[in-house]
DNA sequence: ACTACGGCTGAACGGGTGTTCAATAGGCTA
DNA sequence: TAGCCTATTGAACACCCGTTCAGCCGTAGT
């Protein structure tokens, strides 16, 4: 029953978790053990380093855009949660933080991605009538999930050096719950009492309103 | 007037800044030629490479608490954008951002550290009625650091694989200057209109309570 | 059956790394 | 002055890395 996939598709695989596990760092010759290859016949395959990790890279890609129907607002971290729960899709989950960790093109790509998503999904909460609308919705959209992933970030350097891609769904899991109840709290009675702040800082700079442009006289 | 300071201070001065620069991982070389020495000394002052990175994590704490007055709930990301404006302290705080990329203790301890720090600065808030109260202070405080910190930590990628710590303070200041106003909005009027989604949340599961225990007949 | 070819290997190269070590220079103490 | 301790160096060592390359092997084509 287990047919092994071809050697090309099998050093993909052992790469991504290689790397979800030991960081972007981690040698070829670790990742060509994991796939029981040599290390030359990865770079047979994929000429360099540097075009296997774009391979990866591509590969994250694809993955997280086919699974973008998120729960709620609590955003692209719930959303990679969700994800590696199916076991299959944890190491791509570990490259994705791991990627985001490092940056590179692929790390500004997939916020965007999500940013982009987030809009549309907050557009359409905004129609349902539960989320409340906002004076510029892709810059909120994209504060929310740059918050949101970029707090996840900052969970990793809890693990150990080496991320445990069994635990890694409990572990997202457990995060993503303890997130919950305060985030939400968050989002249902806000963190300030009263809008003088916002007035204020409004007030000091008229500069942008891109989205309702020329007059509001809403200054008090 | 240019007195040189001793080298050991020399040595942790040009490490700080360029591991900042260029991460964690820059060779123990290239800062050995910032500071004008060689390799060897600072293995005889420091003992090994770790051990210096382990003094540049103390010399980064130092700093970071000795400037805890923030202004507002922009939080962690604000103040360190204030620091990096003292040009002196620019290299610490680059330090500090590659620190938390790149994990290890001290990256937890920061983030303890600045979660501490919240807690304490909104209850002062609390007090003086600015700030609405939570049912988990020290909860809600840690979401907003990490998110803070977490946030910051994103805009790393889209720099160079280097860091301009000349453009440093610019960069901070306009980065903080564009997430305000979202920010600030999202802080005043609150993402979601009603508190269903955070009801229906806390009724399935009636747990933890830690601020006021036993009985509150608070779920409807 | 012979050839040609693509997947694949293992050894080797060249460069970069942290660390060691013998040796030097310079200032303090006796 | 003689001795000694510390700061400092530069070469060397041992290791790890990505990449190269000559050659092996099995298979498909003729």
């Amino acid at each position: 029953m287990d047919i092994t996939p071809p050697a090309e598709e099998r050093i993909l695989q052992a790469a991504l978790r290689r790397f979800a596990v030991d960081g972007l760092g981690a040698p070829l010759r670790a990742v060509a053990q994991d796939a029981g290859v040599s290390a030359g016949l990865i770079i047979h395959h994929y000429g360099s380093r540097a075009q296997l990790l774009e391979a990866c890279d591509q590969r994250a890609l694809e993955v997280t855009r086919d699974s973008k129907q998120e729960v709620f607002s609590g955003g692209a971290g719930v959303m990679l949660a969700q994800l590696a729960e199916a076991e299959r899709y944890a190491p791509v989950v570990g490259y994705v933080l791991r990627r985001l960790q490092d940056g590179g093109p692929l790390a500004i790509q997939l916020v965007e991605d999500f940013a982009a998503h987030a809009v549309e999904y907050f557009a359409q909460g905004e129609e349902a009538g539960v989320i409340n609308p906002s004076r510029d919705p892709v810059a909120r959209a994209r504060v929310l999930t740059e918050m949101a992933l970029g707090a996840l970030l900052l969970q990793l350097p809890a693990q150990r050096d080496q991320l445990d891609l069994e635990e890694l769904p409990a572990w997202l899991r457990g995060y993503t719950d303890a997130l919950l109840v305060p985030l939400l709290e968050l989002y249902t009675v806000p963190l300030l009492t009263d809008s003088s702040m916002l007035d204020a800082y409004l007030a000091a700079r008229p500069d942008a309103d891109r989205t309702t442009p020329t007059t509001d006289g809403k200054t008090p």
